[in-house]
DNA sequence: ACGGCTGTTCGATCTGCATCGAACATCTTA
DNA sequence: TAAGATGTTCGATGCAGATCGAACAGCCGT
């Protein structure tokens, strides 16, 4: 049977959105990377997206990276399945902490994120 | 006579508010020092505050960054007067292009901005 | 049991940026 | 005109964080 709860990899921490400070979701937002992912899994459903499943132009490590810093800055919430880890926006607990802040990343449209924006030649890129 | 417009110093470059990016307003407002100068300023009357009357914990070469990273946010309009460059807080022109993001700024309490608030040791501080 | 998939963690690297001190420019006041 | 005040610019420094590759750890098929 499909495991519902497995407990062996370390269930992720989660932040309580109403104790997230100001400073933790403007820096966790600053990020294109990190807000193009939120864009995303807003336009699925709950739980409907794996980790993997995102578009994204980072590594797997990176990815891995990017997961936590929301977490922890109350925009996501993870339930593992399997060997899968979905996810959640926190749509309604990160409003009613931030209001307006999130509606700001969603109208953002794919591809205005903007910094540089060119490949930088020597540049830390992919 | 008080010079009422003196174009010799290189008039600061306005970004149109309309124009910033969602991008370029977050990565402003990700820093703490600049949080609390938007607070202080908004505070205060329209052109009432030069840059170097504010309650900053930085020195002024850091200070004048901080006013130049948020004229091209579109946050803030300066206006030389004399010797001074007055400030405003281009409230309803921000507003309007990103509502909500600054009344979250607004509504932060002041020594709250977080960032390890530990005066780190051998960290660059002052 | 084995191999493939999914994610995390570790150590290293590299870049951006916040900061400083010092030099400079401009305006004001003595 | 000389001195002081206000800001900007420049070059250097240091740290935070975004990224990678590789190693590792559960989970799931065959």
């Amino acid at each position: 049977m499909p495991s519902a709860s497995p407990r062996h990899r370390s269930s992720p921490e989660h932040a309580d959105p109403g104790d997230v400070t100001l400073h933790a979701a403007l820096a966790a937002l600053a990020d294109p990377v990190r807000r193009r992912l939120i864009r995303e899994l807003a336009a699925a459903e709950d739980w409907a997206r794996a980790c993997g499943t995102f578009d994204l132009p980072v590594g797997k490590a990176a990815r891995s990276h990017h997961f936590a810093v929301l977490r922890s800055a109350g925009l996501l919430e993870q339930r593992d399945s399997g060997a899968k880890r979905l996810n959640r926006l926190r749509r309604p607990e990160f409003d009613a902490r931030f209001p307006g802040l999130l509606d700001l990343v969603l109208a953002e449209k794919d591809g205005e994120e903007d910094p540089g924006a060119e490949p930088a030649p020597g540049g830390r890129d992919r």
